[in-house]
DNA sequence: TATGGAGTTGTATAATACGCAATAGTTGCG
DNA sequence: CGCAACTATTGCGTATTATACAACTCCATA
């Protein structure tokens, strides 16, 4: 596992521009690191040579260049799920009335790969790009319960009293979602948001995805989740079918 | 302008890597970048290491990796011109039927950075993060016409006969352009694709981005796109205008 | 005008990435 | 079924290359 130093100072100073809202100097890059402001200033001219990072001319800091947009949708337009999920993504916004999801595990959490926006004025927008954790998102949910190989995460963590923190009762709330086929998001990831998700599924029946629908409680009645469900699960099974066709 | 010729070379191998839409094997990208292939190994390890390329377990053959999705997304959700573009965008779309774009300058080609799309079955995507030429795309040619110092491409190369590919024609037809206020793209870069846009200004009256909508010729006759130009002129006016009191 | 902070560039050193060669693992063909 | 040709990976000595230090420049501020 060699790794070349170089290249992975400059990957990090990607993710340091990436995390930062602000554009960044050079020598809080290179205290990040903890490297000489030398080596930070050169790494990041190259970056920006070649469209990875870009200077603000006015303060001479550095930024996120255009280059990572033009990568990330040579990725996704590469990945035959997105294309096949686009119009199961469109009918349940249809059907629903709420923004549809598609996502992918990447780095144990859920990456939203694709969206279709819904109609109404007050809706539950993802960003493609977003990673979210698996334990309380109806589309991480269902990437755990169903995928092959997916550890529980280590942590737990709260982010609105619903949360489910306990990792045996996690494991029986996947237990419950396997059974059922899908899985539920009940405002425990963000207030006044719940979410229906069914995993998307290989020809071994492991998940490689996942799509569902979330929407503000408000309209997510608990009365029409099951209504819901189905409509999602229903299109989980159909696109799930697509998919295995492809298999060679 | 000193480079650090690794982290250059591990740039390269992700643009060869998002390049094919085939995973790539290690000998290839040695021969490509001229290295050696161990170099290559290591080099494409380390980025997979960080999660910018992944290994295809059967072939052990490579491909972009996860990591640059999310780069990108950190990237346009910090740019401001992206979330107040939004309403515009979806307004072109109420208003007009057809698929509204937003595009900036990248590379000196106009890069895309947001979408709304037309419900209109039949409709004009172009994904986020797609680079089009500046000369034969009516977003490009708003870049183009009303940038600040944007050198005229070198080559202008034909997509379709109407594609202009005279010089000092094109400079004329920027100049009109100019005088209208906003460009049109009368199927130059793809057949049956008709696009209107106008730019995005700063205070100085300066092009950041432009905006545009996008259609088939059908929809999109020619008696309706002084219409729409005025649709359009006005959506990029105000969007302009929100900028520019941006500005500190 | 001086001063302190920023980012960039020059340079010697030594660490580091490089290429070569050998190994291990896979596919394809006889 | 086994050999051959190809793949990717690893060990290792060498020399290229990235590094840290320091000098320098450019700005903003006092």
């Amino acid at each position: 596992m060699a790794e070349i130093q170089s290249l992975a100072r400059g990957l990090k100073i990607m993710e340091l521009l990436a995390a930062d809202s602000e554009p960044v100097g050079i020598t809080d890059l290179a205290d990040e690191l903890g490297i000489d402001k030398s080596s930070a200033s050169r790494l990041v001219q190259t970056l920006a040579n070649y469209g990875y990072a870009e200077q603000d001319p006015q303060t001479r800091r550095y930024r996120l260049g255009p280059q990572v947009v033009r990568l990330s949708r040579s990725l996704l337009t590469r990945m035959p799920l997105r294309d096949e999920a686009k119009p199961f993504l469109r009918q349940l916004v249809e059907r629903t009335g709420e923004c549809a999801h598609l996502a992918i595990l990447a780095q144990n959490q859920a990456l939203y790969i694709d969206q279709v926006e819904s109609p109404a004025s007050l809706r539950v927008t993802t960003g493609v790009g977003t990673l979210a954790p698996l334990h309380c998102t109806a589309l991480g949910k269902s990437l755990l319960a169903f995928g092959a190989n997916v550890p529980l995460p280590d942590e737990l963590p709260a982010f609105t009293p619903r949360t489910i923190t306990n990792p045996e009762t996690l494991r029986i709330h996947l237990e419950e979602a396997r059974r059922q086929g899908y899985a539920i998001d009940d405002e425990e990831y963000e207030y006044g948001v719940r979410c229906i998700a069914a995993p998307v599924v290989d020809f071994r029946g492991k998940a490689i995805g996942a799509i569902g629908i979330s929407g503000p409680a408000g309209r997510m009645g608990l009365d029409r989740m099951s209504t819901f469900a189905e409509i999602v699960r229903q299109a989980s099974g159909a696109l799930s079918d697509r998919m295995s066709f492809n298999r060679t």
